[in-house]
RNA sequence: GCCCUAGUAGCUCAGCAGGAUAGAGCAACGGUUUCCUAAACCGUAGGUCGGACGUUCGAGUCGUCUCUGGGGCACCA
């Protein structure tokens, strides 16, 4: 569709420009889409141009769409004004077959592009506690890190996914005491646990413990103090249990298809920041108090006083991301780095990205914080005191059984063949769509019934229309004799919802574009909803195989095949895997 | 107290660098299956876009103020 704008702006321009005998830069020519497609395919507003011309909008559209009627190059399409608005309607028929060949010559490559070609980008994401299972919380982050992956993957940039997994620190320590006075030595394997989960319940139990124990927190720090002594058998124990906790995480990795180019763990990098810090000393950067903790003053930049090392000399979450980020850049020089993290960290990345520029960092300024929102629940927040944290393995069951039923009722198992393995899909695809379908900055209410559901601006629905696309050309494989000699003719495809429906797939690479852009998915799954829902609309209505004449049934299955194309290359982008059958 | 965010239909969300009559989905009610998968499709109902002022030919969109919710301002991460 861009193509066509382009060459809309500039018509419009050179009309503009004779009209009225000033330069205008293209920028200034806006192009809008009609709010009803009877109107036309694209929208030029007259209003900005007034002032030059000393006349109404009205009488400028008019006078523009004269001029352009003479002009070549436009005669092919209509050219209508309704009052201010001079409005395009596209020649339908070049339109039509330029858009369908050119997806079915890329065939995966339809809306990949080269905007991003070559550019390093490092992408943060995920992030676990080595302390408990993965929540909701990490669900959405995982999500948005591997579509943003492909997204920015799919329009040429190189992508580096790495993840920074928190495996040291007083709440690990907290873990580990409770299992030293409760466990028994119990494992995973004797408990039939998930390893994460068996962690996870001893912090659980560490947090009772305290209540009444006040000995507990202080246990907890001096373990925490022997650990970074080195003690053996602290290290010993901390090794067994982080193992159990990251294989457990890595498992629930495993099913939500989220993988890593490189993984940091804290208990290595996090010694790295307090060289910089020191240097920064030096430099000046910084100040030591009297009780020799280090401080940088951003007040000036509305940020405040930071700490960066404290008193007794260790570092601190600060100081580590400082290290992080400089090693980061030395292992792979990027062009651009990327946090996927909470927006409640919002002020913590402003102090590290300002405090890597004042120490004279020069790519400090292409770090960004990517904030998403909270995700929380119906009642409110998830609080892991009150246990309403929704646990991420728990989540993902829960769907897959409910998509297995779902099947089951609907007497489709036969057809889905492996019955898990397509409900884990299914299961899949519905939690992805579910966590990208808001915008990435705002908060989102995440309700248990809703998410579960598979019907309307879901996952399945995607799932469901591209499995019928693909019964349907199975269908006419099948019977292809019966059509032989049909022939693709794009001036058959006369309704207004397969001119919809050219529209929209001729769009969908912009919507990739812009996704990159802003960084947002949801304008992914926008995209992709409004074409399925489009092709319900006119294939309930219109048959695509049932037809006498050959030639309509060929050119009706062409348009189909361009659109399973278009809506299998956006699925994969959003993480909803494509279904053949379900 | 200071800073950052958000407020659109009963609920969950869109609304693309201000533009034509503000859109979906869910829930509600009513309809469609001898017909390519009813996880679908169609229809009805539901809104003074939190409020006020301002900028503009034009504001859900920009600015200021205000109300409400969320987050942040630790030698936690």
């Amino acid at each position: 569709m861009n193509r066509y704008k382009q060459i809309w702006r500039e018509l419009i321009r050179g009309a503009v420009e004779e009209e009225s005998g000033k330069k205008l830069d293209p920028a200034d020519v806006i192009i809008e889409i009609p709010p009803r497609a009877e109107l036309g395919d694209l929208a030029f507003p007259m209003f900005p141009y007034a002032p030059h011309l000393k006349t109404s909008p009205k009488d400028i559209a008019r006078r523009v769409a004269e001029r352009l009627r003479r002009n070549d190059s436009a005669a092919s399409a209509g050219i209508e004004t309704r009052g201010p608005y001079l409005n395009i309607h596209l020649d339908r028929l070049s339109v039509t077959s330029d858009v369908i060949a050119e997806i079915l010559k890329s065939v995966e490559l339809y809306g990949r592009g080269e905007s991003l070609k070559g550019q390093r980008i490092v992408l943060e994401f995920s992030c676990p506690n080595t302390n408990k299972p993965l929540h909701l919380g990490h669900l959405r982050n995982d999500a948005l890190g591997m579509s943003i992956e492909r997204i920015l993957s799919s329009l040429g940039a190189q992508v580096l996914k790495v993840n920074l997994i928190n495996d040291r620190g007083v709440h690990i320590c907290k873990s580990m005491v409770a299992y030293q006075h409760f466990g028994d030595g119990i494992t995973p394997e004797e408990l039939k646990q998930k390893g994460d989960h068996l962690v996870g319940d001893f912090y659980v139990r560490f947090a009772e413990w305290a209540k009444e124990n006040p000995n507990a927190e202080e246990l907890a720090r001096q373990m925490l103090k022997s650990w970074e002594q080195e003690d053996p058998k602290v290290r010993e124990l901390w090794e067994r249990m982080n193992r159990w906790a990251i294989e457990g995480i890595e498992e629930t990795y495993k099913k939500t298809g989220v993988r890593f180019d490189k993984i940091y763990l804290e208990s290595q990098t996090y010694l790295l920041g307090r060289k910089i810090v020191e240097a920064g000393l030096e430099k000046g950067v910084f100040y030591k108090e009297s009780d020799a903790s280090v401080w940088i003053d951003l007040s000036a930049e509305k940020l405040d006083k930071k700490v960066l090392l404290r008193s007794d000399g260790t570092s601190l979450y600060l100081t580590q991301d400082l290290g992080t980020a400089v090693q980061r850049y030395q292992d792979w020089p990027f062009e651009r780095m990327i946090y996927i993290v909470g927006n409640e960290q919002r002020y913590h990345f402003q102090v590290l990205f300002k405090v890597l520029e004042l120490l004279g960092f020069h790519w400090a300024e292409n770090l960004y914080h990517l904030a998403y929102g909270m995700v929380n629940l119906p009642e409110g927040k998830m609080k892991s005191r009150e246990g309403t944290v929704v646990d991420a393995d728990e989540l993902i069951e829960d769907l897959e059984r409910l998509a297995a039923k779902e099947t089951f009722e609907k007497d489709r198992q036969a057809e889905a063949g492996d019955l898990r393995l397509t409900a884990e899909k299914i299961a899949l695809g519905a939690l992805n769509y579910y966590l990208l379908q808001p915008s990435p900055l705002k908060d989102m209410i995440f309700d248990p019934k809703e998410s579960l559901s598979f019907s309307g601006s879901t996952g399945p629905y995607l799932q469901y229309t591209g499995a019928r696309i693909s019964s349907m050309l199975r269908k006419f494989n099948e019977r292809k004799l019966e059509f032989q000699g049909g022939v693709f003719k794009p001036e058959l495809l006369t309704l207004p919802d397969e001119w919809l429906i050219v529209k929209q797939m001729a769009s969908y690479p912009e919507s990739v574009f812009q996704a990159a852009r802003e960084l947002n998915p949801s304008i992914v799954t926008a995209a992709l909803f409004e074409l399925a829902q489009t092709f319900s609309h006119y294939y309930h209505d219109n048959p695509v195989l049932h037809n006498e004449d050959p030639d309509l049934v060929v050119s009706r299955i062409t348009l189909t095949q361009a659109l399973r194309q278009v809506l299998a290359n956006g699925m994969d982008l959003i993480g909803v895997p494509f279904l053949d059958r379900m």
